[in-house]
DNA sequence: TTTAGTAGTGTAAAATTGACACTTATTATT
DNA sequence: AATAATAAGTGTCAATTTTACACTACTAAA
Protein backbone atom coordinates (compact mmCIF):
# COMPACT_ATOMS: atom_id res chain seq x y z
CA UNK A 1 0.00 0.00 0.00
CA UNK A 2 2.29 3.09 1.35
CA UNK A 3 4.91 0.76 -1.19
CA UNK A 4 3.22 2.31 -3.72
CA UNK A 5 3.78 5.82 -2.85
CA UNK A 6 7.84 5.03 -2.25
CA UNK A 7 8.13 3.82 -5.58
CA UNK A 8 7.45 6.93 -7.06
CA UNK A 9 10.05 10.17 -7.93
CA UNK A 10 9.76 13.46 -6.16
CA UNK A 11 10.26 16.34 -7.93
CA UNK A 12 10.87 19.80 -6.83
CA UNK A 13 8.27 22.47 -6.98
CA UNK A 14 8.30 25.95 -7.25
CA UNK A 15 6.16 29.01 -7.52
CA UNK A 16 6.25 31.85 -9.87
CA UNK A 17 4.04 34.96 -9.79
CA UNK A 18 3.63 37.13 -12.48
CA UNK A 19 2.61 40.75 -10.61
CA UNK A 20 0.68 43.06 -12.51
CA UNK A 21 0.74 46.81 -11.78
CA UNK A 22 -0.47 49.99 -13.82
CA UNK A 23 1.20 53.28 -13.39
CA UNK A 24 -1.35 55.49 -14.81
CA UNK A 25 -0.45 54.67 -18.32
CA UNK A 26 0.82 51.35 -18.98
CA UNK A 27 0.11 47.67 -17.89
CA UNK A 28 3.75 46.71 -15.81
CA UNK A 29 4.72 43.41 -14.95
CA UNK A 30 7.37 43.35 -11.97
CA UNK A 31 10.38 41.03 -12.42
CA UNK A 32 13.60 40.34 -10.56
CA UNK A 33 17.24 39.35 -11.12
CA UNK A 34 17.90 36.45 -9.01
CA UNK A 35 19.77 32.85 -8.15
CA UNK A 36 21.35 31.08 -10.42
CA UNK A 37 21.76 33.03 -13.87
CA UNK A 38 21.83 36.86 -12.20
CA UNK A 39 22.42 38.09 -15.78
CA UNK A 40 18.39 37.41 -16.61
CA UNK A 41 15.19 39.22 -15.52
CA UNK A 42 12.87 36.65 -14.26
CA UNK A 43 9.68 36.33 -12.39
CA UNK A 44 9.36 36.53 -9.06
CA UNK A 45 9.83 33.16 -7.05
CA UNK A 46 10.67 30.64 -4.63
CA UNK A 47 9.82 26.64 -3.33
CA UNK A 48 7.20 25.16 -1.65
CA UNK A 49 7.64 24.52 1.93
CA UNK A 50 6.57 21.91 3.98
CA UNK A 51 4.30 23.18 6.06
CA UNK A 52 2.21 25.34 3.52
CA UNK A 53 -0.55 25.10 0.95
CA UNK A 54 0.49 26.47 -2.51
CA UNK A 55 -1.36 29.58 -2.78
CA UNK A 56 0.28 30.34 1.10
CA UNK A 57 3.53 29.90 -0.85
CA UNK A 58 2.60 32.13 -3.99
CA UNK A 59 1.37 34.60 -0.83
CA UNK A 60 4.79 34.61 0.86
CA UNK A 61 7.17 34.69 -2.24
CA UNK A 62 4.83 37.78 -3.02
CA UNK A 63 5.14 39.26 0.49
CA UNK A 64 8.90 38.52 0.58
CA UNK A 65 9.19 40.70 -2.52
CA UNK A 66 6.89 43.75 -2.19
CA UNK A 67 5.78 43.40 1.20
CA UNK A 68 2.16 43.52 0.43
CA UNK A 69 -0.13 41.16 1.98
CA UNK A 70 -4.05 40.92 1.31
CA UNK A 71 -3.07 41.25 -2.75
CA UNK A 72 -5.12 39.68 -5.48
CA UNK A 73 -3.33 36.07 -5.93
CA UNK A 74 -5.00 33.52 -8.28
CA UNK A 75 -3.54 30.39 -9.58
CA UNK A 76 -2.60 30.67 -13.22
CA UNK A 77 -1.40 27.29 -14.60
CA UNK A 78 1.11 24.24 -13.76
CA UNK A 79 4.40 24.04 -15.91
CA UNK A 80 5.86 21.12 -15.64
CA UNK A 81 7.65 20.11 -18.89
CA UNK A 82 10.57 18.37 -18.39
CA UNK A 83 13.42 20.23 -19.14
CA UNK A 84 11.87 23.99 -18.21
CA UNK A 85 14.66 23.95 -15.64
CA UNK A 86 17.61 22.51 -16.90
CA UNK A 87 19.61 22.06 -13.89
CA UNK A 88 16.81 20.08 -11.84
CA UNK A 89 13.37 19.07 -13.20
CA UNK A 90 10.94 21.12 -11.28
CA UNK A 91 6.96 21.88 -11.49
CA UNK A 92 6.48 25.45 -11.16
CA UNK A 93 2.71 26.67 -10.10
CA UNK A 94 2.32 30.22 -11.24
CA UNK A 95 -0.03 32.93 -9.76
CA UNK A 96 -0.53 36.19 -11.14
CA UNK A 97 -1.46 38.63 -8.44
CA UNK A 98 -2.65 42.41 -9.13
CA UNK A 99 -0.93 44.89 -6.93
CA UNK A 100 -1.63 48.70 -6.75
CA UNK A 101 1.58 49.97 -7.33
CA UNK A 102 1.48 52.91 -5.43
CA UNK A 103 1.54 50.64 -2.12
CA UNK A 104 4.05 48.79 -2.93
CA UNK A 105 6.54 51.47 -3.89
CA UNK A 106 7.14 52.04 -0.11
CA UNK A 107 7.28 48.46 1.49
CA UNK A 108 9.72 47.04 -1.30
CA UNK A 109 12.48 44.89 -0.48
CA UNK A 110 15.61 46.15 -1.17
CA UNK A 111 17.48 42.79 -1.35
CA UNK A 112 16.13 42.23 -4.75
CA UNK A 113 17.17 43.84 -8.00
CA UNK A 114 13.68 44.22 -9.33
CA UNK A 115 12.30 46.56 -11.85
CA UNK A 116 8.63 46.90 -13.65
CA UNK A 117 8.41 46.67 -17.09
CA UNK A 118 5.33 47.45 -19.67
CA UNK A 119 4.02 44.24 -21.19
CA UNK A 120 4.81 45.59 -24.51
CA UNK A 121 8.56 45.55 -23.67
CA UNK A 122 10.34 42.72 -22.04
CA UNK A 123 13.41 41.51 -21.67
CA UNK A 124 14.00 37.92 -22.27
CA UNK A 125 13.15 35.66 -19.48
CA UNK A 126 13.88 32.75 -17.53
CA UNK A 127 13.46 29.57 -18.85
CA UNK A 128 9.70 29.30 -19.81
CA UNK A 129 9.00 32.21 -17.57
CA UNK A 130 8.11 33.95 -20.84
CA UNK A 131 5.44 31.38 -21.87
CA UNK A 132 4.19 32.16 -18.37
CA UNK A 133 3.61 36.17 -18.81
CA UNK A 134 2.12 35.52 -22.10
CA UNK A 135 -0.51 33.46 -20.49
CA UNK A 136 -0.88 35.76 -17.37
CA UNK A 137 -1.58 38.54 -20.22
CA UNK A 138 -4.24 36.64 -22.22
CA UNK A 139 -5.92 35.21 -18.66
CA UNK A 140 -6.12 38.87 -17.66
CA UNK A 141 -7.74 39.82 -20.38
CA UNK A 142 -9.96 36.81 -20.71
CA UNK A 143 -11.13 37.54 -17.27
CA UNK A 144 -11.33 41.33 -17.03
CA UNK A 145 -13.46 41.30 -19.97
CA UNK A 146 -16.03 39.87 -17.50
CA UNK A 147 -15.25 40.35 -14.35
CA UNK A 148 -14.67 43.59 -12.42
CA UNK A 149 -10.86 42.68 -11.62
CA UNK A 150 -9.37 45.66 -12.86
CA UNK A 151 -9.63 47.59 -9.38
CA UNK A 152 -7.53 45.43 -7.97
CA UNK A 153 -5.01 47.39 -9.91
CA UNK A 154 -5.98 50.80 -8.70
CA UNK A 155 -5.59 52.62 -5.73
CA UNK A 156 -8.98 52.77 -3.44
CA UNK A 157 -10.23 55.86 -5.55
CA UNK A 158 -9.96 56.61 -8.54
CA UNK A 159 -11.69 58.44 -11.04
CA UNK A 160 -13.20 56.98 -14.39
CA UNK A 161 -10.68 58.42 -16.43
CA UNK A 162 -8.10 56.17 -14.63
CA UNK A 163 -10.18 53.24 -14.97
CA UNK A 164 -10.70 53.57 -18.74
CA UNK A 165 -6.83 54.32 -19.18
CA UNK A 166 -6.08 50.56 -17.48
CA UNK A 167 -8.68 49.13 -19.78
CA UNK A 168 -7.04 50.77 -22.37
CA UNK A 169 -3.66 49.10 -20.87
CA UNK A 170 -4.91 45.86 -20.68
CA UNK A 171 -6.83 45.92 -23.87
CA UNK A 172 -4.08 47.91 -26.04
CA UNK A 173 -6.77 49.90 -27.11
CA UNK A 174 -8.61 53.20 -26.57
CA UNK A 175 -12.19 52.62 -25.68
CA UNK A 176 -15.33 55.21 -25.98
CA UNK A 177 -15.23 57.32 -22.93
CA UNK A 178 -19.24 57.46 -23.01
CA UNK A 179 -19.55 54.05 -23.47
CA UNK A 180 -16.86 53.15 -21.01
CA UNK A 181 -18.94 54.68 -18.56
CA UNK A 182 -22.30 53.85 -19.14
CA UNK A 183 -21.02 50.06 -19.07
CA UNK A 184 -19.03 50.36 -15.70
CA UNK A 185 -21.75 52.72 -14.19
CA UNK A 186 -24.19 50.18 -15.13
CA UNK A 187 -23.03 47.38 -13.15
CA UNK A 188 -23.63 49.84 -10.12
CA UNK A 189 -20.47 48.60 -8.25
CA UNK A 190 -19.22 52.03 -7.84
CA UNK A 191 -19.64 54.32 -5.57
CA UNK A 192 -19.42 57.97 -6.75
CA UNK A 193 -17.20 60.02 -3.93
CA UNK A 194 -17.74 63.65 -3.43
CA UNK A 195 -14.73 64.32 -3.64
CA UNK A 196 -12.82 65.39 -6.99
CA UNK A 197 -9.21 64.77 -7.89
CA UNK A 198 -6.72 67.67 -8.07
CA UNK A 199 -3.93 68.97 -9.87
CA UNK A 200 -4.29 66.44 -13.36
CA UNK A 201 -6.78 68.58 -14.88
CA UNK A 202 -8.21 71.62 -14.27
CA UNK A 203 -12.24 70.30 -14.13
CA UNK A 204 -11.47 67.33 -11.66
CA UNK A 205 -12.69 64.13 -12.02
CA UNK A 206 -14.58 62.66 -9.48
CA UNK A 207 -13.07 60.14 -7.55
CA UNK A 208 -15.45 56.87 -6.98
CA UNK A 209 -14.67 53.76 -4.95
CA UNK A 210 -15.50 49.66 -5.52
CA UNK A 211 -18.86 48.82 -3.38
CA UNK A 212 -17.05 45.92 -1.61
CA UNK A 213 -20.11 44.80 -0.74
CA UNK A 214 -21.55 44.14 -4.02
CA UNK A 215 -18.31 43.11 -5.00
CA UNK A 216 -17.47 40.49 -2.64
CA UNK A 217 -20.87 38.88 -3.81
CA UNK A 218 -19.79 39.05 -7.56
CA UNK A 219 -16.17 37.75 -6.53
CA UNK A 220 -17.18 34.78 -4.65
CA UNK A 221 -20.13 33.48 -6.91
CA UNK A 222 -17.87 33.66 -10.19
CA UNK A 223 -14.46 33.92 -8.77
CA UNK A 224 -14.57 30.59 -8.07
CA UNK A 225 -11.38 29.47 -9.72
CA UNK A 226 -10.27 29.40 -6.58
CA UNK A 227 -11.75 26.60 -4.50
CA UNK A 228 -11.91 24.96 -0.88
CA UNK A 229 -8.56 25.59 0.98
CA UNK A 230 -9.78 24.44 4.44
CA UNK A 231 -6.49 25.82 5.71
CA UNK A 232 -6.93 28.82 4.81
CA UNK A 233 -7.53 30.77 8.06
CA UNK B 1 24.32 27.91 -7.03
CA UNK B 2 23.17 23.91 -7.16
CA UNK B 3 23.52 23.67 -4.08
CA UNK B 4 20.33 25.98 -3.53
CA UNK B 5 18.51 23.18 -5.39
CA UNK B 6 19.64 20.19 -3.29
CA UNK B 7 18.38 22.22 0.21
CA UNK B 8 14.68 22.26 -1.19
CA UNK B 9 12.21 19.31 -0.13
CA UNK B 10 10.55 17.09 -3.23
CA UNK B 11 7.34 16.35 -3.18
CA UNK B 12 4.84 13.70 -5.01
CA UNK B 13 3.51 14.38 -8.07
CA UNK B 14 0.61 12.89 -9.32
CA UNK B 15 -2.62 14.00 -11.58
CA UNK B 16 -5.90 13.35 -11.62
CA UNK B 17 -8.99 13.43 -14.55
CA UNK B 18 -12.07 14.84 -14.31
CA UNK B 19 -13.59 12.78 -16.97
CA UNK B 20 -16.74 13.86 -18.45
CA UNK B 21 -19.35 12.42 -20.61
CA UNK B 22 -22.84 12.79 -22.13
CA UNK B 23 -25.18 9.53 -22.09
CA UNK B 24 -27.95 11.71 -24.33
CA UNK B 25 -29.61 12.65 -21.03
CA UNK B 26 -27.21 13.43 -17.87
CA UNK B 27 -24.06 14.83 -17.89
CA UNK B 28 -21.56 12.35 -15.99
CA UNK B 29 -18.32 11.49 -14.48
CA UNK B 30 -16.13 8.69 -14.81
CA UNK B 31 -15.08 7.48 -11.43
CA UNK B 32 -13.06 4.31 -10.11
CA UNK B 33 -12.31 2.25 -7.16
CA UNK B 34 -8.60 1.87 -6.95
CA UNK B 35 -4.95 1.85 -4.78
CA UNK B 36 -4.88 2.67 -1.18
CA UNK B 37 -8.93 2.91 -0.57
CA UNK B 38 -10.36 0.64 -2.51
CA UNK B 39 -13.63 1.28 -0.66
CA UNK B 40 -13.95 4.78 -1.60
CA UNK B 41 -14.51 6.18 -5.30
CA UNK B 42 -12.32 8.38 -6.53
CA UNK B 43 -10.73 10.22 -9.94
CA UNK B 44 -8.90 8.26 -12.32
CA UNK B 45 -4.99 9.11 -11.38
CA UNK B 46 -1.33 8.07 -11.44
CA UNK B 47 1.89 9.61 -11.32
CA UNK B 48 4.00 11.91 -13.46
CA UNK B 49 6.94 9.85 -14.74
CA UNK B 50 10.14 11.57 -14.84
CA UNK B 51 10.11 11.91 -18.51
CA UNK B 52 6.97 13.34 -19.49
CA UNK B 53 4.93 16.61 -19.14
CA UNK B 54 2.13 17.07 -17.07
CA UNK B 55 -0.12 16.68 -20.22
CA UNK B 56 1.01 13.57 -21.03
CA UNK B 57 1.17 12.25 -18.10
CA UNK B 58 -2.84 13.03 -18.08
CA UNK B 59 -2.90 11.63 -21.29
CA UNK B 60 -1.34 8.86 -20.33
CA UNK B 61 -3.36 8.07 -17.61
CA UNK B 62 -6.39 8.19 -19.46
CA UNK B 63 -5.25 6.41 -21.86
CA UNK B 64 -4.72 3.24 -19.57
CA UNK B 65 -8.12 3.75 -18.73
CA UNK B 66 -10.35 4.38 -21.36
CA UNK B 67 -8.21 3.33 -24.31
CA UNK B 68 -8.70 6.58 -25.37
CA UNK B 69 -6.61 9.05 -27.92
CA UNK B 70 -7.03 12.42 -29.13
CA UNK B 71 -9.24 13.66 -26.31
CA UNK B 72 -9.94 16.97 -24.97
CA UNK B 73 -8.19 17.72 -22.34
CA UNK B 74 -7.75 20.84 -20.32
CA UNK B 75 -5.70 21.56 -16.89
CA UNK B 76 -8.18 22.64 -13.78
CA UNK B 77 -5.93 23.67 -11.07
CA UNK B 78 -3.04 22.01 -9.24
CA UNK B 79 -4.11 21.26 -5.71
CA UNK B 80 -1.56 21.56 -2.82
CA UNK B 81 -3.13 21.76 0.75
CA UNK B 82 -0.38 19.75 2.92
CA UNK B 83 -2.23 17.33 4.25
CA UNK B 84 -4.88 16.15 1.36
CA UNK B 85 -3.11 12.91 0.74
CA UNK B 86 -2.96 11.82 4.31
CA UNK B 87 0.16 9.45 3.72
CA UNK B 88 2.73 11.25 2.11
CA UNK B 89 2.13 14.80 0.73
CA UNK B 90 1.42 14.89 -2.42
CA UNK B 91 0.47 17.66 -5.37
CA UNK B 92 -1.74 17.00 -7.58
CA UNK B 93 -2.83 18.69 -11.12
CA UNK B 94 -5.72 18.00 -12.07
CA UNK B 95 -7.11 18.05 -15.61
CA UNK B 96 -10.55 17.71 -16.97
CA UNK B 97 -11.55 15.83 -20.44
CA UNK B 98 -14.63 15.71 -22.51
CA UNK B 99 -15.03 11.99 -23.90
CA UNK B 100 -17.54 11.01 -26.43
CA UNK B 101 -19.35 8.46 -23.83
CA UNK B 102 -19.91 5.67 -26.71
CA UNK B 103 -16.18 5.75 -28.71
CA UNK B 104 -15.32 4.94 -24.95
CA UNK B 105 -17.49 1.73 -24.12
CA UNK B 106 -15.63 -0.41 -26.65
CA UNK B 107 -12.39 0.08 -25.01
CA UNK B 108 -12.45 0.24 -21.24
CA UNK B 109 -10.05 -1.24 -19.12
CA UNK B 110 -11.23 -4.25 -17.56
CA UNK B 111 -8.70 -3.54 -14.71
CA UNK B 112 -10.37 -0.38 -13.32
CA UNK B 113 -13.38 -0.59 -11.25
CA UNK B 114 -14.64 2.04 -13.62
CA UNK B 115 -18.61 3.75 -12.96
CA UNK B 116 -19.99 6.82 -14.71
CA UNK B 117 -22.13 8.50 -12.15
CA UNK B 118 -24.68 11.70 -12.77
CA UNK B 119 -22.79 14.74 -11.83
CA UNK B 120 -25.80 15.44 -9.68
CA UNK B 121 -25.51 12.49 -7.82
CA UNK B 122 -22.35 11.69 -6.72
CA UNK B 123 -20.64 9.48 -3.99
CA UNK B 124 -18.26 10.72 -1.34
CA UNK B 125 -14.84 10.79 -3.14
CA UNK B 126 -11.34 10.56 -1.73
CA UNK B 127 -9.04 13.06 -0.58
CA UNK B 128 -9.72 16.40 -1.99
CA UNK B 129 -11.27 14.71 -5.41
CA UNK B 130 -14.94 15.93 -4.67
CA UNK B 131 -13.64 19.86 -4.73
CA UNK B 132 -11.74 18.74 -8.02
CA UNK B 133 -15.17 17.98 -9.72
CA UNK B 134 -17.36 20.85 -8.05
CA UNK B 135 -14.22 22.85 -9.94
CA UNK B 136 -14.62 21.32 -12.96
CA UNK B 137 -18.12 21.51 -13.44
CA UNK B 138 -17.87 25.60 -12.64
CA UNK B 139 -14.86 25.60 -15.08
CA UNK B 140 -16.46 23.34 -17.69
CA UNK B 141 -19.93 25.58 -17.08
CA UNK B 142 -18.17 28.93 -17.55
CA UNK B 143 -16.20 27.87 -20.68
CA UNK B 144 -18.47 26.10 -22.53
CA UNK B 145 -21.09 29.17 -22.36
CA UNK B 146 -18.17 30.93 -24.70
CA UNK B 147 -16.12 28.14 -26.17
CA UNK B 148 -17.75 25.31 -28.52
CA UNK B 149 -16.63 22.77 -26.53
CA UNK B 150 -19.65 21.04 -25.65
CA UNK B 151 -19.28 19.32 -29.49
CA UNK B 152 -16.17 17.14 -27.85
CA UNK B 153 -18.62 15.30 -25.38
CA UNK B 154 -20.88 14.12 -28.28
CA UNK B 155 -20.13 11.83 -31.62
CA UNK B 156 -19.16 12.92 -34.67
CA UNK B 157 -22.98 13.28 -36.14
CA UNK B 158 -25.38 14.75 -33.43
CA UNK B 159 -28.51 16.24 -34.05
CA UNK B 160 -29.64 19.54 -32.92
CA UNK B 161 -32.10 18.52 -30.34
CA UNK B 162 -29.43 15.93 -28.85
CA UNK B 163 -26.67 19.40 -28.72
CA UNK B 164 -29.38 21.15 -26.91
CA UNK B 165 -29.78 18.10 -24.50
CA UNK B 166 -26.38 18.36 -23.35
CA UNK B 167 -26.29 22.35 -22.87
CA UNK B 168 -29.87 21.71 -20.91
CA UNK B 169 -27.47 18.66 -19.00
CA UNK B 170 -24.26 20.82 -18.04
CA UNK B 171 -26.47 24.12 -17.05
CA UNK B 172 -29.29 22.18 -15.41
CA UNK B 173 -32.08 24.22 -17.49
CA UNK B 174 -33.86 23.84 -20.01
CA UNK B 175 -33.16 26.02 -23.12
CA UNK B 176 -36.05 27.25 -25.31
CA UNK B 177 -35.13 25.50 -28.42
CA UNK B 178 -35.68 28.31 -31.60
CA UNK B 179 -33.18 30.42 -29.40
CA UNK B 180 -31.68 27.67 -28.79
CA UNK B 181 -30.94 26.83 -32.65
CA UNK B 182 -30.24 30.18 -33.62
CA UNK B 183 -27.86 31.10 -31.34
CA UNK B 184 -25.59 27.65 -32.31
CA UNK B 185 -26.30 28.32 -36.08
CA UNK B 186 -25.18 31.95 -35.96
CA UNK B 187 -21.75 30.95 -35.23
CA UNK B 188 -21.64 29.11 -38.72
CA UNK B 189 -19.66 26.16 -37.05
CA UNK B 190 -22.20 23.24 -37.69
CA UNK B 191 -22.68 21.97 -41.17
CA UNK B 192 -26.04 20.38 -41.51
CA UNK B 193 -25.74 16.66 -43.54
CA UNK B 194 -28.54 15.45 -45.69
CA UNK B 195 -28.73 12.67 -43.00
CA UNK B 196 -31.53 12.47 -40.60
CA UNK B 197 -32.04 10.35 -36.96
CA UNK B 198 -33.82 7.31 -37.28
CA UNK B 199 -35.58 5.18 -34.64
CA UNK B 200 -35.41 7.78 -32.17
CA UNK B 201 -38.41 10.23 -33.51
CA UNK B 202 -40.91 9.47 -36.15
CA UNK B 203 -39.92 12.78 -37.94
CA UNK B 204 -36.22 12.17 -36.96
CA UNK B 205 -33.92 14.84 -36.67
CA UNK B 206 -30.93 16.55 -39.03
CA UNK B 207 -27.52 15.42 -38.33
CA UNK B 208 -25.08 17.67 -38.16
CA UNK B 209 -21.33 18.02 -37.61
CA UNK B 210 -18.57 20.31 -36.47
CA UNK B 211 -16.69 22.48 -39.25
CA UNK B 212 -13.34 21.36 -38.52
CA UNK B 213 -11.61 24.24 -40.10
CA UNK B 214 -13.39 26.74 -37.90
CA UNK B 215 -13.70 24.87 -35.22
CA UNK B 216 -9.84 24.54 -35.01
CA UNK B 217 -9.22 28.38 -36.18
CA UNK B 218 -11.81 29.08 -32.91
CA UNK B 219 -10.06 26.75 -30.50
CA UNK B 220 -6.53 27.78 -31.25
CA UNK B 221 -6.88 31.31 -30.70
CA UNK B 222 -9.25 31.37 -27.93
CA UNK B 223 -8.90 28.14 -25.98
CA UNK B 224 -5.06 29.18 -25.24
CA UNK B 225 -5.57 28.53 -21.75
CA UNK B 226 -3.40 25.99 -22.63
CA UNK B 227 0.17 27.91 -23.77
CA UNK B 228 3.50 26.35 -25.48
CA UNK B 229 5.12 23.04 -25.10
CA UNK B 230 8.09 22.65 -26.69
CA UNK B 231 7.97 19.38 -26.40
CA UNK B 232 4.56 18.34 -27.66
CA UNK B 233 5.37 16.68 -31.32
C1' DT C 1 -55.96 7.45 -43.13
C1' DT C 2 -55.48 8.81 -38.78
C1' DT C 3 -52.78 9.57 -34.84
C1' DA C 4 -48.94 10.31 -31.98
C1' DG C 5 -44.80 12.49 -31.17
C1' DT C 6 -40.82 15.07 -32.02
C1' DA C 7 -38.54 18.49 -35.42
C1' DG C 8 -38.39 22.73 -37.16
C1' DT C 9 -39.41 27.45 -37.92
C1' DG C 10 -40.84 33.25 -37.26
C1' DT C 11 -41.97 37.52 -35.14
C1' DA C 12 -42.34 41.36 -32.29
C1' DA C 13 -40.83 43.85 -28.10
C1' DA C 14 -37.06 44.87 -25.18
C1' DA C 15 -32.42 45.42 -24.09
C1' DT C 16 -27.86 46.23 -25.36
C1' DT C 17 -24.32 47.97 -28.12
C1' DG C 18 -21.77 51.15 -30.91
C1' DA C 19 -20.95 55.41 -33.18
C1' DC C 20 -20.73 59.99 -32.66
C1' DA C 21 -20.00 65.81 -30.58
C1' DC C 22 -21.08 69.23 -27.72
C1' DT C 23 -21.27 71.50 -22.99
C1' DT C 24 -19.29 72.13 -18.35
C1' DA C 25 -16.12 72.98 -14.72
C1' DT C 26 -11.96 74.68 -13.25
C1' DT C 27 -7.42 76.77 -13.32
C1' DA C 28 -3.89 79.50 -15.41
C1' DT C 29 -2.92 83.34 -18.15
C1' DT C 30 -3.53 87.92 -19.74
C1' DA D 1 -11.82 90.54 -14.30
C1' DA D 2 -12.01 88.38 -18.56
C1' DT D 3 -10.35 84.85 -21.44
C1' DA D 4 -8.17 80.69 -22.86
C1' DA D 5 -6.94 76.13 -22.26
C1' DT D 6 -7.85 71.48 -20.90
C1' DA D 7 -9.88 67.48 -19.53
C1' DA D 8 -14.56 65.81 -17.55
C1' DG D 9 -18.97 64.65 -18.29
C1' DT D 10 -23.12 63.71 -20.66
C1' DG D 11 -27.29 62.13 -24.67
C1' DT D 12 -29.23 60.25 -28.85
C1' DC D 13 -30.14 57.45 -32.57
C1' DA D 14 -29.50 53.28 -35.40
C1' DA D 15 -28.19 48.64 -35.43
C1' DT D 16 -27.80 44.47 -33.28
C1' DT D 17 -28.85 41.05 -30.07
C1' DT D 18 -31.74 38.88 -26.90
C1' DT D 19 -35.93 37.15 -25.10
C1' DA D 20 -40.51 35.39 -24.96
C1' DC D 21 -43.66 32.85 -27.11
C1' DA D 22 -46.87 28.93 -30.54
C1' DC D 23 -47.88 26.90 -34.53
C1' DT D 24 -46.86 23.84 -38.70
C1' DA D 25 -44.34 19.87 -40.77
C1' DC D 26 -42.69 15.19 -40.98
C1' DT D 27 -42.73 10.41 -40.47
C1' DA D 28 -43.84 5.87 -38.63
C1' DA D 29 -47.04 3.13 -36.40
C1' DA D 30 -51.59 1.92 -35.55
Amino acid sequence: MVEQYKQQHPYLLALDSIIFGFDGERLKVLLVKRGVEEETWSLMGGWLQPDESLEQAAARILFDLTGLTNVYLEQLYAFGEPHRDPIVRTISVAYFSLVKIADYESTISEQFQARWFSIYDLPPLLFDHGDMVDLAIKRLRYKAAQHPIGFELLPEKFTLPQLKKLYDAIYNTDFDKRNFSRKILSTNLLIKLDEKQKGFSRKGAYYYQVDSIKYQQLTSSFLNFIPNSEAIP
